[in-house]
DNA sequence: TAATTATATTAGGCATCCCTAACTTCGTCA
DNA sequence: TGACGAAGTTAGGGATGCCTAATATAATTA
């Protein structure tokens, strides 16, 4: 497949955003110099170096330094930015460790769509022009990736305002809350009722309706609505998810 | 370098997801749907067909059907897995349209560490748990993609009560907020002052504190720290964010 | 300045992953 | 049953991207 002088291939793109990143550092950049920074031996660079040239990506004498041509540095720079960009979401929204991060981004960066690429710089736009600066949201996710489940007063707005852990009667629910089945407190037909219903334990339920009286009461689960009448909640022991 | 039976290289994984996948229709899995499914010719599906046995994950005789050993399959399971997350997070968070999300989720899936992918299995976790079912932030993610801005409900926490848009004076700014300097409406010492002190069109501020009666505020500008007076904060005009 | 060391280049080779062309086997239907 | 088309296989080759070993040039220093 020829490949046309625009679109370049991966390590093509590597050994470009290299140059680009030590020539920022150290004024010249030299074979060793990206053999180092790219892990690889001198052959592998001088064998790139010859096809960069080839497609007027870079000027590099025998034996002299490496510059980029006016083209080279606008790909460069583009390949650079994208990687940034990609770093930044991976350490600086998911979390995840710097190193590994850098890996990361350095791997997939020749991989993803324009569309893909453009979407994430949205993304981290969308949360470093947010208004409260971190967004409480986002601190709530690392306190889910740290602890496992979600801080309480991230649930609290969920709950009846009587509730200090967030084991509660479904009853106590607001409309909105997703929560998962714990418990049937009643022995006799309810129960059966109930179970019949689909309210087994560990079934995951979502409230979406709640009448002004707390009865009846839309449940969603399995993806049926069930109206619930307040006797009926209120045997329902659930935790919010 | 020597890969041993336990890593395979990107392309074989690919092959090996795609018998999991056909068999899961089909039933039965030829060379002719492999080369079809992975958009290749036949003789390339025979060769790596080769390989995949040598590893002893799948067992394929002459002109016979393909079948994946239980190590094949919990390996394709594996690979599958990673594949359906990564596409789930493109497309149903980050909002890719379906088919660019299936080919990005395709290339990528190869290359991305342990570490990040368990994190965004986790971010779609903490999403599809949410109590209130799809977050209020994702949407307004959603409509920032869409808009360029984001909705005003979104602002409204950070705005004194009786705003309208989001053009404000600073001194109506509650803690938290984010706003870009649009004006400065004294035109005396007082604008000297403030732009002496970095108040600058297009600048962007933080607020940090603000005393009981709105005097003094604190403001983030810069990453320094500088206190207005009630005087000065109604003076500048700014853009929440 | 000549020897030594550091750096760059050339030559040749290997693994991956794809291809075309030619050939073999299978299944079906006249 | 035997011929024909579809599917599978073999042989050989090309691009990418890395390597080692040997060689050439540059830089340094005795």
């Amino acid at each position: 497949m020829a490949r046309n002088v625009l679109t370049i291939s991966p390590s093509l793109e590597d050994y470009l955003e290299s140059i680009f990143v030590i020539k920022q550092k150290k004024q010249t950049v030299r074979v060793k110099d990206l053999a180092k920074h790219l892990k690889v031996k001198a052959p592998s660079v001088v064998e790139v170096l010859r096809k960069l040239k080839e497609k007027n990506l870079i000027v590099h004498e025998y034996y002299g330094y490496i510059e980029l041509t006016q083209e080279g540095i606008n790909k460069a720079k583009a390949v650079y930015g994208r990687h940034i960009m990609l770093k930044k979401f991976l350490h600086q929204i998911l979390g995840i460790d710097e190193k590994i991060a850098e890996t990361d981004a350095c791997r997939i960066e020749h991989y993803l769509s324009k569309e893909t690429l453009e979407r994430i710089i949205k993304f981290i736009d969308f949360i470093e022009t947010c208004p409260q600066g971190e967004p409480e949201w986002l601190n709530n996710f690392y306190y889910f990736v740290k602890h496992k489940k979600r801080p309480l007063e991230c649930k609290a707005k969920f709950l009846g305002g009587n509730s200090q852990n967030n084991i509660v009667k479904l009853s106590d629910l607001k409309v909105g809350a997703k929560a998962k089945i714990s418990k049937i407190t009643d022995t006799g037909i309810l129960k059966s009722k109930l179970l019949g219903l689909g309210f087994v334990k560990g079934e995951i339920l979502k409230i979406e309706k709640v009448a002004p009286l707390g009865s009846p009461v839309d449940v969603l689960i399995k993806n049926t609505h069930i109206s619930l009448r307040k006797e009926e909640a209120e045997k329902v022991i659930v935790e919010v998810l």
